[in-house]
DNA sequence: GGTAGGATGGGCT
DNA sequence: GCCCATCCTACCC
């Protein structure tokens, strides 16, 4: 990783510990750094509790859930069709569940690395889905749970010093079957690293 | 440009 | 046994 991310400053936890919506909203333009990688955040999709019908924790505490139901701040790491892993950041204060879905990133180091790990030659396919990206970055289920918000472990968030000003374009989340039609995807407009642009 | 179908295994009823 | 917060390939305009 370039010198210059390590002193970005890392999201702390009370960045998350708010309404599921809002920190996805505000997770866009944030840069998620693993070992040697970092990519800033295109795209997401907020999930919800017990009423959300599409979210994982609307079966309630399970083992796989109980992440969703922890403190805010840790990483929801899971295995999706027998083959892919996908990455969320829990929301809301501890024992209310709500997560945020990281589905598109834009590479920002170790791109040559990331583009190896998913065998493509065009950086636009390296990280635009959440199956992607995991792959990209060596995120696997050995992360779920681990804090995002120390600086000085190997998987953080962190602000950049020049975040500009977004344009976010929210819609109907991809690939699921209940509630389809909440708007709860966001992502940035025009840029080629989301997934399915419009 | 587009899409239909298959890969593949864990979670939960 | 069924469902899945996905992706890639083959095939067809």
């Amino acid at each position: 990783m370039e010198e210059k991310i390590r002193n970005w400053e890392v999201l702390p936890r009370e960045f998350y510990a708010r309404p599921s919506v809002e920190v996805a909203r505000d997770l866009l333009g944030k840069v998620i750094v693993h070992g040697s990688t970092a990519g800033r955040i295109v795209e997401v999709e907020a999930y919800l509790g017990l009423k959300d019908g599409a979210a994982h924790a609307s079966r309630g505490l399970t083992p796989r859930t109980k992440v969703i139901f922890g403190p805010p701040g840790h990483a929801y790491v899971y295995f999706i069709y027998g083959m892919y892993e996908c990455l969320d950041l829990v929301a809301e204060p501890e024992g209310s569940p709500g997560c945020v879905l990281i589905r598109a990133l834009e590479p920002v180091a170790g791109i040559k690395l990331m583009m190896r790990r998913r065998g493509v030659i065009r950086i636009e396919e390296t990280a635009s889905g959440p199956g992607k990206l995991t792959v990209a970055m060596a995120i696997t289920r050995k992360q779920n749970g681990a804090d995002v918000t120390i600086a000085g472990r190997p998987l953080t968030v962190r602000r950049m010093p020049d975040e500009e000003p977004l344009r976010v374009i929210s819609g109907p989340r991809v690939g699921i079957r209940k509630a389809v039609d909440w708007p709860l995807r966001f992502y940035l407009a025009g840029n080629p690293h989301v997934s399915r642009p419009r």
